[in-house]
DNA sequence: TTTTCTGTTCAAAAAAAATTGAACTTTCAT
DNA sequence: ATGAAAGTTCAATTTTTTTTGAACAGAAAA
């Protein structure tokens, strides 16, 4: 390797890099990286791209791309557009942040979110069947304390989306 | 079986169902089932327990208590206490959502935003290497829209820390 | 209608992540 | 010092998740 060269980093060109950041943001919010490549690819393409394409530059399989395309749609980061006017589905990514969070919320959090508020009720209930009074005084305040949790995540949510809602 | 029975949700204890409460919790923030496990048996103990406890309680090897310790520990989920005067190490949960949120922020979230940050600054460095200037032009706006996003997000991270402390 | 192109589905394979357990280290009691 | 208890480490294993690819379905062109 040539002294000067930095070891990483080097010779990518811009949407190479753009498809790794997103890949990385991916993962890091639970999603395979294959769904953060093909957003970050047409993230990083001036015009709308087909399934073929994400197949052939992103060199991932035809059912990658579907069900990554699929689960982008869902999450409303990429929308199918007119284009051409071609056999062919055309795509391009969501640029609206606010859009962004809210489908990760709907789609990712919300769904948690309710399972969880659902275990603490029958958590609630089952306080019944616990004899011992001290004991159950404990389990008392452990739950008041999750419930207050949960509270304040409920209220969370809406002041994260107003505060990055445009 | 028995026709009343709910297939699921049947006598269950307290403590159990924290623990599951817990390993779901844990799993939807990217942390192995075991440590939100160790932390739920911690949460619904009235009293500090050993290493050796939640090997027992949980069913999991010494090396995977001893790892999530660690990673509680590191995360401030967890502190050791004074306990019996005893040679082994009593652990207990710590039970502030501050302290909680806080400590998953500081080792789970920023390292990512950093790491994002800076190949974000690589990103725009690489901009002089594309010729095409419309190209460029269309670039330059995709690199400027996910800064706003970044700056954002930096703003978000201590608004919610506000927010949830205490 | 038949063929070709586009996209979906899902069982199997591959990859990634979590967990185990045995060897090792440290610490304390004798 | 020596032995035993407590805890850590990490290579190997197991489990979970992601990805592949071949079979299938639908729609438009021939």
């Amino acid at each position: 390797m040539h002294p000067s060269d930095q070891p990483d980093t080097e010779k990518l060109t811009i949407d190479q890099r753009l498809i790794s950041f997103f890949r990385d943001g991916a993962k890091i919010i639970g999603l395979p990286a294959s769904v953060g490549e093909i957003f970050g690819l047409l993230f990083a393409s001036p015009k709308p791209l087909t399934m073929a394409d994400l197949v052939e530059r992103l060199d991932i399989s035809k059912g990658s791309a579907s069900q990554g395309l699929k689960m982008l749609r869902t999450l409303g980061a990429v929308r199918d557009v007119e284009y051409d006017n071609d056999r062919k589905g055309y795509f391009e990514a969501d640029i609206e942040l606010k859009k962004l969070v809210g489908g990760f919320i709907r789609e990712q959090v919300r769904p948690h979110m309710d399972s969880g508020t659902r275990k603490l009720s029958e958590l609630e209930q089952d306080l019944d069947t616990v004899s011992d009074p001290e004991l159950r005084a404990f389990y008392e305040n452990r739950i008041k304390l999750i419930q207050r949790w949960s509270g304040k995540a409920k209220l969370v949510l809406p002041l994260l989306q107003k505060f990055l809602g445009e």
